[in-house]
DNA sequence: TACTCGATCAAACGACCGTTTGAAGGATAC
DNA sequence: GTATCCTTCAAACGGTCGTTTGATCGAGTA
């Protein structure tokens, strides 16, 4: 008798994934994730061999689904003829906008992502660049000829500023206190929004 | 006979800015620091009481002058009767720039920064506003002055979305590699130069 | 010289860590 | 029925953790 419709591994993953965004990777333990997860602690190295791959296991599940949407946005952009930068950054944020207000653990796997920019892992950026690399890529070409008055180099760092401005922002770092009545997702999608205009604006500085 | 001509707190502090900046709170332990200060294990508790207050402290020494050289800075730029955007945003940015770039540890304490924003700790959180809030309180008054067409909310939004891509800049998390020749003192300095210039446009975007 | 007291030391405390082990379930195929 | 294979389990492994203890050092004072 499970106390959850989940597979073994699914919980462990929810569970780790929680943990780790509070915690951190070395914070939480694999007893804290187990218990959490209602398994027995020798799970997590049956199913992942390892705390480190349980760690990749917890990036896997969500950049996999992250990059396709993203993926799929900017495809769009690129066959609309008329398609703004505004549009070219939506198709940046929004994925990632709503992977964050994923009603199981979105949001908590946004600050486990902050946590990754934060450890400064080698292993873990060889991995993340690895998988992923090629869809910020193309991101790049599609903002090349959106902004031909910038050479490379400067877009590059632009581009990196916004993508520090939306980690920050998805992982709730911010000192802007929510109002009452505001929920944490449409707290998001205010954040989502007026990082576009802001983002927009300084990408298209002289 | 000493190691080294700085004390012994002196020592411990310098050690666990790099390794809190390598490993995290959690990941590096009491045993490496003092390993690294080359001081006994027991110091640490001696000096500093705990674990918890040795990293309040590692914050405390640069926060301090942090802060004093942005007030200095802001104070400046409120004299100016000509004084720019530019001028407001360098103020709040040139000083993270100078502490990141000090030679003894600075770029080391400015990750360890960045961590403390991913741990989410609401000990430290409550540390950092109730010691450093007032400062940013100012700057906030004063970017009001210069952009009276934002509401505060506005400005608000925008001022934490710089704070993000600041720190996520001086912890150097982007992806942009250092070119070959460029130190990581004049790869931060471009970092600072192309955040004022995108700031600013994002700040003044309608 | 004797005393004091902050600083440093080696050693130990109990707690918790990631991982491994070997036995016990429990469904499926023969 | 029983053999097979994947999964779960309690228990233990060696190690490391933050913290505490009581002895020892060494400079300053009476």
């Amino acid at each position: 008798m499970n106390a959850s419709q989940f597979s073994t591994k699914q919980r462990i993953l929810g569970a780790a994934e929680v943990l780790f965004a509070r915690y951190g990777f070395a914070g939480a333990s694999l007893r804290q994730v187990t218990a959490a997860a209602n398994v027995n602690l020798a799970a997590v190295n049956y199913h992942f061999g390892s705390k480190e791959n349980l760690i990749e296991e917890v990036f896997r599940r969500r950049l996999d689904d992250l990059n396709a949407r993203r993926q799929a946005a900017l495809t769009k952009v690129e066959k609309r003829a008329d398609a703004t930068l505004e549009d070219a950054l939506d198709a940046f944020i929004r994925p990632a906008l709503q992977l964050s207000l994923d009603r199981s653990g979105g949001g908590a796997f946004m600050r486990v992502l902050a946590r990754a920019y934060a450890e400064h892992d080698d292993r873990l950026r060889r991995f993340l660049s690895d998988n992923y690399g090629h869809v910020l890529r193309e991101f790049v070409v599609v903002f090349h000829h959106m902004l031909p008055h910038l050479d490379k180099e400067e877009l590059y760092w632009r581009l990196d500023i916004v993508a520090g401005a939306l980690t920050y922002a998805m992982a709730d770092f911010g000192v802007i206190k929510r109002k009452g009545g505001t929920s944490e997702q449409s707290h998001r999608e205010r954040a989502a929004e007026h990082l576009v205009r802001f983002a927009a604006a300084g990408l298209r500085a002289p």
